[in-house]
DNA sequence: TTGTAGGCGTTATCAG
DNA sequence: CTGATAACGCCTACAA
């Protein structure tokens, strides 16, 4: 006595059924309850209409109007893994900046796979999302690509690739890694390393950029001994990492610039398994200021990005875009790519240089 | 000379695009397309449309066929706030599941505010998705009635619902923190408190009840001076009631346990703060053994919940519901709520009592 | 095995 | 200011 296909529960009502309550046609109904329609409603009517929908608990069917205005309000976010603490926070800034608008997003963990970065890519597509946020693209990048192909508005989120199209909100990667290792050298560091991650990544790149940059201001070369890099910015990555530019140098270097706060960690594993002590013996920084960093032993010296203000601004951003409010973002080349500020968080992981 | 509805590129192609390209009518395309179709095609036919619509790059919109058929596809999850990392794993385990069903998920955080929480309900019903995960639970829910009334199938995640129809996967938090304070006891600690949560929440209750039959089993009374309560599960929260308890009590108790990690790191903050050594001086446990706390100094003794597997029971639970290849929930009761063990891990903080 | 017709709930356009 | 009509893209009886 219960089909499948309709569980309990009165069917839903409909913008029709609305009308027909009301004694109106449809279409009245549809202006009513549509702020933005163009012909303009008696009072009386338009109240009257407003309190039965209220009654009858009338819910829009953005299946239909999306059907037919072209538009889900459903917006994608495409990432690695949310078990990588920094989205979290750009989910929730970005969701703060379009929940107001009534929009809904859409999560994908792409596990560091590219093929299904791209079926995640078509999922979306076919849910006909409005837009789509990617964090995980590459300088040059086939999803961006794919999505240029399928005429979805992207907004690249943490990291930006080389086009001349897709906007980005970025964390200020290079000015926060040359600010943190010019204070590195201020504490008298002369001998320092760095781990970084593969340069087709916007992030990875900036760092290291910082790095070079502010060894050459110090009139430091960057030898290529006190260099390797990540395959994954894991910790399990840090640490392998850190024990082949341990094993293959004469000595230790005075500190360990890493790209971010996971493979910190690892390196720290990695120092402790060959006797050395942090920061007696060697300074360790990351960056991102994971939760908890700061309450490990050593607690870890970092930079500190503002995802939540990443997220919003991605936010506005797509919403720019999509209510087209802005001129094509390629007209405006110098605004494509914005860069937040971060901020550097000093703690006892990197301690003073050793003299002698 | 480039309208702004209609960006570059052309078109997007349509069933009845690739019908005439294949000289034959929609509804066969529709029918080669689609696995469960009732009638069948010849091979030959279904061949060409199949290579056809490869060709054209046809991409199925999921909006226009939801409409007829009353499925979106889509899934939402509904959070408190993806900054606690008990949630993320629990994103991956479900989109594990439900990605090679084509599903996608729509993620909403409520920020622990219930008017957002039934607006997000509101609003994933707007968006139509087939069924709703809530991690929100209370044990008497206003959102779990909305749910029912818009007859949106609902699978509870974490934690309970008091009714006989939600169904729900949750971490057996009753035996977990059972399974600890055995252990506290065994090493010789006699002097308990507990820090909880509301109850209202079925995770804080169990675990008070895990807490106080344990206490039971030794012989010992749950005293009301050793008992306090935050009123959220952050380290803030915890180290308030950590500095309640403490300036309300005579002597510090020999172990604190903690409802979860975040509470037992401000509670270790607050003990520091008052002069007291962990574990020296007092032990302290958490629960849920989120990222780093292994790292912290001293590493946190706590108990780890299988999130991913609990992500994807719950998937698979939601599967079953929508594909309807089980009888209604209530039918069953049993399994209605299904338990994942947790896991012990012992680390430093908490250690034997001391002696005298 | 394939084509035809009608409709899912909404909104855009055009009349009145 | 309001009503009628068609269309958005797809699916599913039913007919051929």
């Amino acid at each position: 006595m219960n089909e499948k296909k309709a569980p309990r529960g009165r069917p839903r009502v409909r913008l029709s059924d609305v009308a027909a309550a009301a004694g109106v046609h449809a279409s009245t109904v549809s202006r009513v309850l549509r702020p933005g329609a163009d012909g303009r409603v008696s009072g009386e009517v338009a109240e009257k209409i407003r309190s039965m929908a209220q009654k009858m608990g009338y819910r829009p069917n953005s299946l239909a109007s999306g059907l037919r205005t072209n538009s889900t309000r459903s917006i994608g976010l495409i990432i690695h893994d949310m078990n990588d603490p920094v989205y979290p926070p750009i989910l929730s800034g970005i969701e703060a900046q379009l929940a107001p608008q009534e929009f809904v997003v859409l999560v994908g963990n792409t596990g560091y796979d590219l093929k299904s970065e791209l079926e995640l890519v078509d999922r979306m597509a076919a849910q006909m999302v409005d837009g789509l946020f990617l964090a995980t693209t590459r300088l040059d990048d086939p999803v961006v690509r794919r999505c240029r192909d399928y005429a979805i508005p992207v907004v690249s989120v943490l990291r930006f690739s080389e086009d001349d199209f897709t906007p980005a909100v970025i964390n200020d990667c290079y000015g926060g890694m040359r600010d943190l290792v010019q204070h590195a050298i201020a504490l008298g560091h002369r001998d320092l390393a760095h781990i970084g991650a593969p340069q087709t990544l916007s992030t990875a790149r900036e760092r290291l950029h910082g790095y070079r940059d502010a060894l050459a201001e110090a009139g430091f070369a960057m030898r290529n001994d006190r260099l390797t890099f990540v395959t994954r910015m894991t910790v399990e990555g840090g640490e392998q990492a850190t024990r082949r530019l341990l094993a293959e140098a004469e000595s230790p270097p005075s500190v360990l610039i890493c790209v971010n706060d996971l493979v910190a960690l690892g390196a720290l594993r990695a120092c402790r398994d060959v006797g050395l002590r942090v920061p007696e013996d060697i300074s360790i920084t990351g960056y991102n200021n994971i939760p908890l960093v700061g309450m490990i032993d050593p607690p870890l010296t970092t930079v500190k990005m503002d995802l939540d203000r990443i997220g919003r601004t991605a936010g506005a951003v797509m919403l720019d875009l999509l209510l087209g409010k802005s001129d094509p973002p390629s007209a405006k080349a110098a605004q494509r790519i914005r860069r937040i500020a971060s901020t550097q968080i000093p703690r006892a992981s990197l301690a003073p240089a050793r003299t002698g």
